[in-house]
DNA sequence: GTAATTGCCTAAACAGATTAGGAAAGCGCA
DNA sequence: TGCGCTTTCCTAATCTGTTTAGGCAATTAC
C-alpha cells in the first residue's frame, strides 16, 4: 500500500489550511485524517493529541503573524507604522480566519515560552518607539494597542459589527487616527 | 423513582455554574447530566442539542452581564459612566469566566436578535451621550469602547499580561482615563 | 380512582479520541 | 541484489460524548 508520506509539518500545515476553511473548532484529527486519505490512528505517531495539534496550529499561525507584521513595519515609524501594523493584523485575520482563531488558543506555559509572543511584544514596543512614552505608560500603551486590535478584530470577526452601519473599515482608519492622537498627547498624569 | 425535577431554566442554570467551574467549552450535555444525577438522554425533553444548550447559556449571560451594566451605570455621566460601565464589565468576567466565556459563543441571528445584545449597543451608546459626539463618529466611538473592553479583557482572561508588570489594574485605570482623554477630544477630521 | 400527561429511563446507533500491537514499505548496507 | 532494521500506516479495541426512539412510572386532572 502507497504511503500517504505524513509528517508533522504537514499535517499541521494542513491543518492551519483546514482550519481556514472549516473553523479551528472544527479541526480534528478526525477530520485531518479524512483529508490524507488515512486512518485517524495513524496521525498519533505524528502529533502526540487533538490538544497537540491544535497547540502547533497555533504556534504556526503566532510565527506567520509575527513575520507578515514585522515585514509591515520595518522602516516605517510613528502613525505610519501604527496603521502597518494594525493593517497587517486585521489582513492576517480575515484572510485567515481559522489561524487568526488559532492564535486565540490557550497555550501551556512552556507553548507560550516557545512561541512568537516574544516577537510579538517587541514588535508593539518598537511601534511606540516614535511616541516616547516612558514606562509605566508605555506598557500600559502597548496593552491598549494589542486590547484594540484584538478586541476589534475579534468582534468584527464575530459579527457585531454586520448589522449596523458604516462599514467597520471607517470606524478602523478613524479608531487608527484616534489612537495616533492619543498617543501622542498621552495623559501621565498618575 | 423520584423525579429529579429538571427544566430548561434549572439546566442552563446550572450549566451557567458549571461553565463558571470548569470552563464553558467543558460545558456538555453528558457532565450537565452527571451533575444532575440523571442519564444524558434525559436531557433531550429541555434542550434541543448541545449547541442549544450553549446558545441557551450565552443568552443568560448576555442578559445578566446587561443588568449589571444598566444597574452600574443608573446615574451616571461623562467618565463616571465610562469607569462604571468598564469596571460592571471587567468584574463580570473575573467573577464568571465562563458566562463570559459564553458571551462570546457565535449566535445565529435569530438568537442574537432576541439577545440582549442590543440593550448593550443602546447602553454603549448612552455612555458617549455626555461626549456629544456627532454620527458618524458616535458609533466609531463605540466600536472603540467594545474593541478596547472586549479586547483587554480578552486578554487578561488569556493571561496575556499575567509574565509581565505592572499590575494589569493598573493599565486599566490608566486606560480608561486615556479614552476619556480621547473621547473629550476626539478628532473629527474625517 | 382512573385517565391522560409528562418525565426520566433503557437501548441503540454513531462519531471522535486514543492506545496497543501487527504488517509491510522503504532504507542502509553487505 | 537481497537481507534486516526502522518507520509508517493499519486493524482492532476501548472509552466517552451526542442523539433518537420507544417504554414505564410518577404526577396531574377530572
Amino acid at each position: 500500500m502507497a504511503r500517504a508520506g505524513l509528517t508533522t509539518e504537514r499535517l499541521v500545515k494542513a491543518g492551519a489550511e483546514m482550519a481556514d476553511e472549516i473553523g479551528f473548532e472544527q479541526t480534528t484529527p478526525s477530520e485531518l485524517a479524512r483529508r490524507f486519505g488515512v486512518r485517524t490512528a495513524s496521525l498519533y505517531s505524528h502529533v502526540r493529541n487533538a490538544h497537540d495539534l491544535k497547540t502547533r496550529i497555533a504556534l504556526l499561525a503566532l510565527e506567520e503573524l509575527a513575520d507578515l507584521v514585522s515585514a509591515a513595519v520595518a522602516g516605517r515609524a510613528g502613525k505610519d507604522a501604527l496603521t502597518a501594523f494594525a493593517n497587517a493584523y486585521r489582513d492576517y485575520a480575515h484572510k485567515h480566519p481559522g489561524r487568526f482563531a488559532a492564535t486565540r488558543f490557550p497555550l501551556s506555559p512552556e507553548a507560550a515560552a516557545s512561541s512568537a509572543g516574544v516577537r510579538h511584544a517587541r514588535m508593539s514596543r518598537a511601534i511606540l518607539r516614535g511616541y516616547h512614552l516612558a514606562e509605566p505608560h508605555q506598557t500600559h500603551a502597548v496593552r491598549l494597542l494589542g486590547s484594540v486590535f484584538s478586541g476589534f478584530v475579534g468582534l468584527e470577526g464575530a459579527g457585531a459589527f454586520s448589522h449596523s452601519s458604516p462599514d467597520p473599515r471607517e470606524s478602523w482608519t478613524e479608531i487608527l487616527d484616534a489612537l495616533d492622537t492619543l498617543l501622542r498627547t498621552w495623559p501621565t498624569t498618575s
